[in-house]
Order: C-alpha cells, then structure tokens, then sequence
DNA sequence: AGCGTGACAATTA
DNA sequence: ATAATTGCCACGC
C-alpha cells in the first residue's frame, strides 16, 4: 500500500542511520529508482550530527563526500579497496527491517 | 502548474 | 580499466 505517512527524506534518513559502524549503503538502497535524492537529501539537508551520512557511498563503492568521508569510513573499520569501498565486506550484509512492503 | 536541479545508476564505446 | 551519455525520480522555487 504504500502509505508515505513521511516524506521519502525522512524514509532515507532513517536508512542512513540504520547504517550499523563499518558498514555502509549505497543510494540506490536507500531509494531504489530515485537515488538522486537522498543524496539530495544530504546535500540539502545540512549535517545535523544524528546522520552518518558518511556511511553512504555510491553504487561502485566511490566516495560522493571527498577524502573527507574516506577518513571517517577508514576509521570505522570499513574495508577499502583502493579508493573505493569494498562493498562486498562493506556493504550492509542485511537489512534489520527496513522498506518492508508487499503484502 | 511547470521547470530545473541533484553527494546517482546503468549502459555503451 | 576509464570516459562519456542517457534515464530516472522526487523536491524546491
């Protein structure tokens, strides 16, 4: 049914801080068919503190924030592979429950 | 009510 | 592997 009682934003948001340390989601995750906005969304949205937004790369596991996000991942304990993030030990392994739908 | 915008994604050379 | 191109959606003005 879908029943977006909160703005997509607040949905994205809330995956974001799903993101458990050392792991990360990539925007097409976080919004399927419109990754271009949660990136909006932090862009826009300025860093309230409560969002680790740096937890959040793209599809091929490059950085959108700059070195900036690379430091912080590094120090989480995400895996690197190079200047990318490995997404296959980074990437979130699965999801506590997050875009539930269908039924 | 319409247009431009964007911290993207997937595809094709 | 890199580079360029197109498509996409939802939001702000």
């Amino acid at each position: 049914m879908s029943a977006p009682s909160e703005s997509r934003a607040e949905r994205v948001l809330a995956g974001v801080r799903a993101i458990p340390e050392g792991h990360v989601r990539t925007y097409g995750d976080l919004d399927p068919g419109a990754p271009r906005f949660p990136g909006r969304v932090l862009a826009t949205h300025p860093d309230a503190g409560d969002v680790p937004w740096h937890r959040v790369v793209r599809a091929d596991g490059s950085l959108a924030g700059g070195e900036r996000q690379r430091e912080r991942l590094v120090a989480e304990g995400v895996a690197f592979r190079g200047m990318r993030v490995d997404l296959r030990l980074a990437r979130l392994p699965l999801d506590p429950g997050e875009h539930l739908e269908a039924d």
